[in-house]
DNA sequence: AAAAAATACTTGCTCCTGTCAAGTAATTTA
DNA sequence: TAAATTACTTGACAGGAGCAAGTATTTTTT
């Protein structure tokens, strides 16, 4: 009983499993994990933001996160700031040096997706954008 | 320079990298970390293959590798068979306990998928795996 | 044919990522 | 105000994975 589509999407999920190592290990080898490359990307987009935030939305375990975030006050890519109505918790800020780090990091990431799809013309990465974007409405609309 | 092309790639891998790891995890609760899932996998579709192979294919380490195959071995997955005509190689093939585990984990495989695809409609099923098959190809054409 | 280089795999060491559980301080609920 | 919950910290630790050195065998070089 070999389903089609279930092969056909496993089969992919096996091709982008390697396609996304690869753009990630080279991104990892900016000195970053992963969850830590995650954690910056999150916080340069949404500006402030507390650890419970992050760890809820990224899934991150909460040790390990704030590991991670000691770690990066102690670099200097993080600021704490306790909230005034509670002070259990802190919204966490890139600092300039952090912001300089996302932005290596950002452009890493492009370079590693350029690389990619440098084999294609312009009009053929083009209608890969528009395929991507139907592929994930798909799966996105629950 | 926001390249719209680019940012699509990269906000459908953060998307993808997330179900991955949800259809992966799932797979892993059955013991068996990913690669060594990947590894049963290659065997019981390709049958008998050295380590090298394997490893070549897989890009796994070869000390990795290794430790890996003698726990299979130790576990009753795997048996291992010294190449006639060098005895520094072996071909690695599955036994029957090894085949039955293949198959789990293809059947929780299959699970997982149908799981992320069970809101769509037949049409919309197929659909997809037209989309993602157009991808693959489009990447994988060097 | 002997020495050197390469291959296939093994083993020891180690790092890092990530998990779990217990702990502290602050806040909310009963 | 006692109990429960929340936000975060810390300790202990397992598992995945990489690197380098080691062994046995095979191939290449001289």
């Amino acid at each position: 009983m070999g389903n089609e589509v279930i092969n056909t999407i496993r089969d992919f999920n096996r091709f982008y499993t390697a396609i996304l190592g690869v753009v990630n290990n080279h991104i990892l080898e900016s000195e970053y994990s992963l969850t830590e490359a995650r954690i910056i990307y999150e916080l340069s987009c949404s500006g402030a933001l507390t650890a419970r935030e992050i760890k809820e939305k990224l899934e991150v375990d909460e040790g390990y996160m704030s590991r991670i975030v000691a770690r990066f006050v102690k670099n200097g890519l993080l600021r704490k700031k306790q909230l005034i109505n509670d002070k259990r918790a802190y919204t966490l800020e890139l600092t300039a040096k952090g912001k300089k780090m996302a932005d290596i990091i950002d452009q890493q990431s492009n370079v590693q997706v350029a690389n990619l799809i440098q084999h294609l013309s312009k009009t053929e990465q083009q209608k890969l954008a528009h395929l991507i974007a139907q592929v994930k409405a798909l799966l996105t609309r629950k």
